[in-house]
DNA sequence: AGTTTCGGCGCC
DNA sequence: AAAGGGCGCCGAAACT
């Protein structure tokens, strides 16, 4: 029995809830708190709570200590229905909801807001229009009955359940922080980079390498500058297009070898050198604003700091407490097991049944044993490989595991055509053509461009599908995989929260497929199988009755970089 | 001078 | 070997 309350920043400072039915609509008087975790402590009986904004609610009841069981996220939801109803692009704030609604004028969505280094109110949202509890009901109780108008009422209720607990999650990692040694990272910088100088410029090593790039050209050389490089190897005879490392590893020139090098360190510098643990460590932990949801695909994305894009050699520097370990745990061949569960090919179901390496099974079947092949192949199937090897693994591909390689190119066909492509659980990919085109560029949707030629410069040929098409059924055969990939690991991570509520442990990372765990040390065993508990349920909630296994690799460690 | 886009590369 | 999905970040370049 779920009793459900509904709370709603009141603007006097205080907070109003009151208890809905089983159709959202109120069922009781509101009452007036001074402070949300207040109310939310004083009411324990509550088991989810109905808010406008995870972000605009939950940092303040996680800052006194208070912590919910469920919520559900009526904007986060919003968004979700409108993209199910093809609506994608509408304002999703509660305010625009119950103007549409009540047929006023709607207003447009707050601007986002960037991330600013070391700021300890980034989820604070102070320019949202307010809404009282009253109107966020009659919206909350529209959603209801949305749910029930969309193609799998109980798979979009799971949906939106599942990311209001993602924001949860979220919420609490950002409060969290993963624990960071900045003397191991400036350690790791200082063997990788050497001395910084005074004046902030490169460090030893890069002026080091720009000087042996420099020398093999035979004339000073920025190797930071693309334009400089390919002007410089131009004079040197040859001609690069762009200075990508692929592209340039391969010349046969002295300069080559520093060059490659001084990319890789380069990288290391800007992106998470001194000044970036300065901006976004303090108290021992790194904290990058984890955004459930943030993509068209589900997959989260970080703001502030490159969370979700550590660099393996900087790992070293995310270490355990005294006492304390660090379980990492790494979904194993994520991608193919959910296109096993939901194509439901009966080939792949059986290879994805065992939690042993997929791609080794696929390679046995379909590829002689050769798994890198198979990996590409597979690979390839799922991010629409158009060319090179991957077209032949394909094919070998598609005569074992006939029903998978359909359901992804059932996919692409649909988004060439700019029909709606959803996920298992329903999160819809805005598509290309009708009303919403602006919205889906946005949200980075390839369009179609009216002056645009096809491959080998040839004006518009009918019957060929426009480049831009091409790349429309490219992202919707990715989204079917990746967006379901996405729709599970929220389930797993709603039910991992919740063992480890019951523990001193804490979830502090989470990327795509990996999740990090931090407890102390005698909780480590624990977590480990509440990790492969969470899997298995999480499997059965998104897909139903599936042979599919999601196996993980975890490791207990003291230090990131010991668990790969 | 401030803002947006580009090139390159880190992660999955 | 070659190029196919999703992101964020940085400095430089290209703009207003």
């Amino acid at each position: 029995m779920t009793d459900r309350w509904a709370l709603a920043p009141a603007e006097d400072g205080g907070v109003e809830i009151a208890p809905l039915g089983p159709d959202g609509l109120l069922t009781g008087p509101a009452r007036w708190a001074a402070d949300p975790a207040e109310a939310v402590r004083g009411r324990p009986e509550v088991t989810r709570w109905v808010w406008r904004s995870t972000a605009e609610v939950y940092p303040r009841l996680l800052a006194t200590g208070v912590r919910v069981e469920r919520c559900y996220d009526i904007e986060d939801a919003e968004t979700l229905l409108l993209g199910h109803e093809g609506r994608y692009g509408e304002p999703r704030s509660a305010a625009a909801a119950l103007a549409r609604l009540r047929g006023g004028p709607v207003p447009p969505d707050p601007p986002q807001r960037a991330a600013e280094p070391g700021s300890q109110s980034l989820l604070f949202e102070p320019q949202s229009v307010h809404v009282p509890l009253a109107d966020l009901v009659e919206v909350y109780a529209d959603q209801q009955r949305r749910h029930d108008a969309t193609a799998h009422p109980e798979r979009m209720r799971l949906l939106t359940a599942a990311e209001s607990a993602g924001m949860l999650v979220a919420a609490e990692m950002n409060r969290a922080g993963l624990p960071w040694s900045a003397e191991v990272h400036r350690r790791v910088l200082h063997e990788l980079l050497g001395e910084r100088y005074a004046g902030g410029g490169e460090p030893r090593r890069l002026a080091e390498l720009a000087d042996e790039v420099s020398d093999a050209f035979g004339r000073r050389v920025r190797p930071d500058l693309p334009a400089d490089v390919i002007k410089a190897f131009a004079q040197a005879g040859i001609k690069v297009r762009s200075t990508r490392r692929w592209e340039i590893e391969s010349l046969d020139h002295p300069a080559v070898k520093p060059l490659v090098e001084y990319k890789k360190l380069y990288r290391i510098w800007v992106a998470h050198g001194w000044s970036w643990l300065q901006d976004w460590v303090r108290d021992g932990r790194f904290r990058p604003e984890f955004l459930a949801g943030g993509t068209v695909t589900g997959r989260w994305v970080t703001n502030g700091g490159g969370g979700l894009q550590i660099p393996k050699v900087i790992r070293r520097a995310v270490v355990a407490d005294p006492g304390w370990r660090l379980v990492v745990a790494d979904a194993d061949q994520m991608e193919p097991r959910v296109l096993a569960a939901i194509s439901r090919d009966p080939g792949l179901m059986e290879v994805a049944g065992r939690e042993t390496d997929l791609y080794q099974s696929v390679s046995d079947r379909a590829f002689s044993g050769d798994r890198a092949q198979a990996k590409l192949a597979v690979l390839g199937a799922v991010y629409g490989q158009t060319s090179g090897d991957g077209l032949k693994n394909l094919a070998a591909l598609r005569r074992r595991f006939p029903k998978a390689v359909a359901y992804v190119d059932e996919a692409a066909r649909a988004g060439e055509e700019g029909r709606l492509v959803r996920t298992w659980l329903g999160r819809t990919c805005p598509p290309a053509a009708g009303a919403s085109e602006d919205a889906a560029e946005e949200a980075g949707i390839p369009q179609d461009d009216p002056g645009e030629t096809v491959a080998g410069g040839q004006e518009w040929v009918p019957g060929y599908a426009s480049t831009n098409a091409r790349a429309r059924g490219r992202f919707a055969r990715n989204f079917v995989v990746q967006g379901s990939a996405a729709d599970w690991t929220l389930l797993l991570l709603a039910a991992l929260r919740r063992t480890c509520a019951d523990l001193a442990a804490e979830l502090v990372f989470f990327q795509h497929d990996e999740v990090i765990v931090h407890c102390p040390q005698e909780e480590a065993e624990m977590v480990v199988a509440a990790i492969r508990e969470a899997a298995e349920l999480a499997a059965r909630l998104t897909f139903g009755e599936t042979p599919v296994r999601f196996p993980f690799t975890t490791a207990v460690v003291e230090c990131y970089a010991d668990a790969k």
